[in-house]
DNA sequence: AAACTATATTCAAGGTTTTGAATATGGAGC
DNA sequence: GCTCCATATTCAAAACCTTGAATATAGTTT
């Protein structure tokens, strides 16, 4: 078997998932904090971050830690033409800014901040 | 579950086998018989018959009987651009024109080729 | 340093995919 | 009709993926 197919298949086995793709489509905004993905997709924290775990292994995203929040993006440009080119350009899921999350989009100060 | 994402996995399914991007990179160089595909590959013809199942299945490649040969093609273009955005332009598998098969391909009389 | 918060890992049961072996089918020629 | 050829399907065991539950870890705050 020659070898670019079998490092290829795993990129696609990766890709081979409705919530790892939705979570993929998500970061096609930007980078983003676990917590807005979430929120965004209503799934529980372990989940989440075990499909994280296999888009992590798949090469499709990178992480990095800032405190205690991890932010997720996708991994390369050539991921984003992927995307575009299977997912098309529009966006299924939306971020909104997450009351009391510290990340970026979420850095609004919202009401009930008081401690 | 948005269900685009859904399908979309279903997709990406049909492309996470080594064996099956082979097969869909040899069907780059167009239309192709049954009997090339197991020549190109080296595999039992009771394999290759099942991964092209899947291919059907999954809506990758699309087939016509003409007599006894069945030919397989790519089910349409898009799957050439994406064929060509994660394989890249290079073919790694070259079909020769199989002895006695009567597919467009091998009426030809080519020079024999080394792999 | 203890408590807390955000995220990660491990484990295990159930489900799905893979692939070899055997067998079936559709079409051509006699 | 029978036989051969090219291809397809079925079956079953092993390997692999999915996902809930429980638990662990790294960083922050008190």
């Amino acid at each position: 078997m020659v070898q670019p197919y079998a490092s290829l298949a795993e990129l696609f086995k990766g890709l081979a998932h409705p919530t790892r793709l939705q979570i993929l489509d998500l970061l096609r905004q930007g980078e983003v904090c676990v917590c807005h993905i979430e929120a965004a997709l209503n799934k529980r924290q372990a989940y989440v971050s075990q499909q994280l775990m296999t888009l992590r292994e798949s090469g499709l995203v990178e992480s990095r830690r800032d405190g205690l929040q991890v932010y997720y993006r996708l991994a390369n440009p050539q991921i984003d033409d992927l995307l575009n080119l299977t997912l098309g350009t529009t966006l299924q899921t939306n971020i909104e800014s997450i009351d009391g999350c510290p990340c970026p989009s979420c850095s609004v100060i919202s009401p009930a901040q008081i401690r």
